[in-house]
DNA sequence: GGCGGCATGTAAATGGTTACATGATTAC
DNA sequence: GTAATCATGTAACCATTTACATGCCGCC
């Protein structure tokens, strides 16, 4: 068997969760998620779990809402096991991933310094709107993680700001600032 | 004109920094970078630089090494202006993108806590390794940036972890701890 | 009883991955 | 002089996106 993509794995977590539960319900929850690295879309799930089912990490039922024919998906044992290979991946787990902030800074030289202040300003306002912003959950270790995270972020990018503007001043305006 | 693909943005601002540089020179430089989000195959960049140059936001020039035939590439004035636009979008700077330890993270309550306290412990122990490891470049600039976000990483990370198993303990012990 | 939007999908386009091909160059 | 590796690609495959299709449900 191959190794379950990081969407799959997520998709399938989110069934050993919640399930029995609709691909429908699915594609929902994805979509409301703080990041929109994936859309959630109906074209993603539908055929992501329907692959999953083929390949029996899913059990399916057919049920019936009055008229409206439904499936509900639960993990099998062999889909609780992939589960949690691909959760318990620590390399894997510890790669940086994609960062379009970081992904962004790194070029920061190519554009002017008033461009660049611009920008700082406005991403430190998002970040922390975002820091501010409580996650769509009431689990408690959810809201903890994405509170730690966003303020992790925040923090970082002030970390780097300050780095980063300590390196535009001539050496002089350094040394004179003691 | 369509937006940017993060890849896209990324990789002419790459060339906007190296320039004049060749689509071989983009792809090693990618393969080598932290992350291993993008494979830096030539599959990819090879027809992404082609795409990038028939929308005139390369010019190519054709060089000769020896006998071998080579092309070099430089940001034309609408592939600065396009890298700008990429480069200073705030609001897609500042979403969460895709992190395989965030992703994880959130279902961990879907295995024992031995399986947890395993996984931890080695990820702690990778993003240690990659904290301590400077960034492949002599940009002070860059690992600046590289070393306040492994460090922000390896925090959050361990902020999590505190949060996350005092919530573990009945709420006695963690009484009687104060 | 018609209309907005819910629930379930499918289709075409896009963009990245792995694997392969081919000739030039370097190392031994 | 031949084997490894560099440099330049192309091809087949795969997953995801956007856009479309279709029938059901609740509401006014």
């Amino acid at each position: 068997m191959t190794e379950l993509t990081d969407f799959e794995g997520a998709v399938l977590a989110q069934i050993g969760h919640g399930g029995p539960i609709t691909a429908y319900a699915v594609a929902k929850r994805t979509a409301a998620s703080t990041s929109e690295f994936w859309s959630g879309s109906a074209g993603a799930v539908y055929p992501l779990i329907q692959r999953l089912a083929a390949r029996q990490l899913l059990v399916s039922t057919e049920a019936q809402d009055g008229k409206r024919a439904r499936t509900d998906y639960v993990l099998s044992a062999e889909g609780r096991k992939a589960l949690k290979a691909w959760l318990l991946d620590a390399h894997r787990a510890s790669d940086l991933g994609f960062d379009p902030l970081r992904t962004r800074l790194v070029h920061m030289d190519q554009c002017s310094a008033s461009e660049r202040k611009r920008f700082m300003h406005q991403v430190a306002a998002l970040l922390e709107k975002a820091a501010g912003t409580p996650a769509p959950t009431d689990d408690p270790r959810l809201l903890a993680l994405h509170e730690t995270l966003t303020r992790a972020r925040l923090e970082w990018f002030k970390a780097f700001e300050r780095v980063h503007s300590a390196m535009d001043e001539p050496a002089h305006r350094r040394l004179a600032a003691r």
